[in-house]
DNA sequence: CAATAATTTTAATGACGATTAAAATAATCG
DNA sequence: CGATTATTTTAATCGTCATTAAAATTATTG
């Protein structure tokens, strides 16, 4: 059943809202990004968000959303493509500095869980929490197979997801800065997973 | 020249809301978090906290400016200490996973940047950069002497420092974590360092 | 104890921001 | 084009929260 051109319509448009709202978080937090802002850089009032979203809550459950399906994703896409755990480690490592750095578009780094409904936060902390599962099970599979030396693998996991996910703290958009980072990221986080 | 009673008394009790207040700033943000949530940790009214801060900002303020004083010390003592690079980091990383973990009080890890007004924002992202440079420049001398393999100094230090100052995300104060966290930290971030 | 200083509370004030309903505008479709 | 649907704006409302001044309480000190 094909979508009507209205649906679709609605569905980019939100999705560039989310892409703004996802930008607009990672600068202020949740709290300090007024709707008017986010509004702002779509030239839109506020209460136009208003036809897209629930509410405010939503838009961030939204946000944390796409970044759990994208990270999925990614590493699926990793895993699908082949080669040793890790080598597939950093393929992984490289695709998620991507979103970081904002390619395709703005993701929201998850650092405001409490700020989600009683709800929406269970959903996006099992997502989480299932995604750092299959990375460490991946560390845990190259450390069986010999491509990985033997570690503690959540606090790898830990630490590896850190890094990444800090990115958009220090990161401000320069381009070389961006090259600089996918080039160097994947080996600097690898370099010790090496037996 | 000795403080008086009363002035210790003052340091002490603001010190005391200063970590009160980096815990709530790292659950909630800083907008997130009210001056009501901060005094009620206290067992004081929202209003009683202008007696010893001028506004909300400063309060986030003093708190970066105490994580920047921390993290200043700790790598000071961690060169004073001697070794060869290679060994200065380790122990360095060690002690700053120990703020990180609450201890020996909460500090706010340095995510609401923007929050500060114009002069402090000067002062805190000044002192950041100049603590970055100096990881940086131990990075390097390790390089040259040869404990530490070579490599872009200054990503490799963003990717430390974004483990590091992650922590707070994920830990929740179980005391097991945090020995985990403690005794696999400097080996993990450590690691691939070595040439 | 009396006096003075230190600390906290009570009780406003005012702004900002989320949310909503109704009205206005733009797009689509027959 | 006319009717219907989709989208956005205008104009309230409501609550929360930072901030302040004055009053009340507590501590200190001579």
């Amino acid at each position: 059943m094909a979508r009507t051109a209205a649906q679709n319509r609605f569905t980019l448009r939100r999705d560039r809202m989310l892409r703004a709202a996802a930008q607009c978080f990672n600068h202020k937090g949740f709290r300090g990004t007024s709707l008017k802002d986010v509004a702002g850089q779509l030239g839109l009032t506020d209460a136009a968000l208003y036809y897209y979203v629930r509410d405010k809550e939503e838009l961030v459950y939204l946000c944390y959303l796409k970044a759990a399906e994208l990270g999925r994703t990614a590493l699926e896409a990793t895993n699908a493509e082949g080669g040793n755990a890790y080598e597939r480690v950093r393929r992984y490592l490289k695709r998620h500095a991507q979103f970081m750095l904002g390619e395709p578009g703005p993701v929201a780094i998850m650092s405001e869980i409490p700020s989600l409904k009683a709800e929406h936060r269970e959903v996006i902390l099992r997502l989480s929490r299932e995604h750092s599962a299959r990375f460490q099970a991946l560390l845990r599979t190259g450390i069986d197979e010999g491509s990985i030396a033997p570690c503690d693998v959540r606090m790898t996991g830990n630490a590896i997801m850190g890094a990444l996910n800090w990115i958009p703290k220090w990161h401000h958009g320069d381009p070389a800065v961006t090259a600089q980072v996918l080039t160097t990221f994947p080996d600097i986080l690898s370099r010790g997973l090496r037996p």
